[in-house]
DNA sequence: AAAATTAAACAGAACGGTCTAATTATTTTA
DNA sequence: TAAAATAATTAGACCGTTCTGTTTAATTTT
């Protein structure tokens, strides 16, 4: 019938927590506290703190990558108006959230990127899978004419990749997002062939 | 006839330390060692680990201020080939470096910029001062008719600012300059006029 | 009954920060 | 100018807390 808790719901806390306050500043217990679960039961399913964020990343982004594959299967735009959507929409959730913690992966990145093989192999590969949808819909964009043929598609879905992170990442000090919209504006016209 | 210790070379002990860790996965204890005084003498100079790494932020960001400036006083290219170097000589630097830090202000950035409103503020300041050099440089550019006048030249610093910040992110973990470079070719591309 | 899970007490190390004493430098006084 | 008084710095033991992780026993599921 089930035991009371299962590994889901415990790396669900993990990546609301990880991802407002980071890798190093939270604590076990804090992950304990706000799954209501026992210390015994959190080593039960996870080896280590490292495992369980492992873990967390890999689940949080599988799952956006499924999202992210079916929301530009069932988008019916173009392929550029598709990638204006897709990143319009995440800067409104950004702001929704008042900036308040960007996203997981890239925050690992930048926290234990350089110390963590670990993590950083499973936040790129994570990325990558990322990327790989995103660069799927460049190509649809540069066979319909829209975006640009200069570059190829990874070099392009790379380019829009970090070029929003970038931006993330500034809104998380100047808290507004008005060099998220001029980043949005000029990408576009950039890449629009 | 002077003391024994002084601040500025506790401040660049600890300008490495924070750029290479982190924050949070950062001691005293830490920083006590690599500059091999004692902890009294540390809490002599400094209120608490969080004043002392707002003066870490401060200090380096003045003195990167600084370097930038005379980097581009001294630059005798063209305006848009000055920032061309400029930031082909930070993607090398960054790789001589083994992609092993990235930049201090921008990790303070991403790690605490949402939970620390001292730590945020300072690194915005920061970035204020360095994004007010490269505005200019554009500015120039855009006066000499090689960069394009669709956006103001602030506008086109932030660009390239979290530009370049999101593929040195991006390098954490792919750990190589491949997307650094391409990032480099297209944007100059792009805002090329 | 056997295996898996839960519960919570328990470790040892590391955390940021405090405290008091000793030392060194500076200023005041003789 | 020398001695005395004061101020600043250095030193590191120490504090309570929190850190990740272990252990042991009780409980639940199979």
């Amino acid at each position: 019938m089930g035991y009371k808790y299962n590994k889901e719901e415990i790396l669900d806390v993990g990546y609301d927590v990880f991802r407002r306050n980071g890798y190093h500043n939270v604590g076990i217990n804090q992950i304990l506290k706000e799954s209501g679960i026992p210390k015994g039961s959190f080593y039960n399913f996870f080896d280590s703190k490292e495992d369980f964020a492992q873990q967390v990343i890999k689940r949080y982004g599988e799952n956006n990558q499924c999202w992210m594959q079916k929301y530009f299967d069932d988008c019916e735009l173009s392929p550029i108006e598709c990638l204006k959507s897709f990143y319009a929409m995440m800067i409104h959730y950004n702001e929704e959230d008042n900036y308040a913690g960007g996203c997981l992966v890239n925050n690992m990145c930048v926290e234990v990127g350089r110390n963590n093989d670990m993590l950083a192999k499973e936040s790129n590969q994570q990325f990558v899978g990322w990327l790989q949808i995103l660069a799927s819909v460049v190509k649809k964009g540069q066979d319909q004419g829209q975006i640009t043929t200069q570059y190829n598609s990874l070099w392009l879905a790379e380019y829009l990749h970090a070029g929003f992170y970038g931006v993330l990442s500034r809104t998380k000090v100047t808290r507004n997002r008005e060099y998220m919209d001029a980043w949005h504006t000029m990408t576009f016209n950039f890449i629009t062939q």
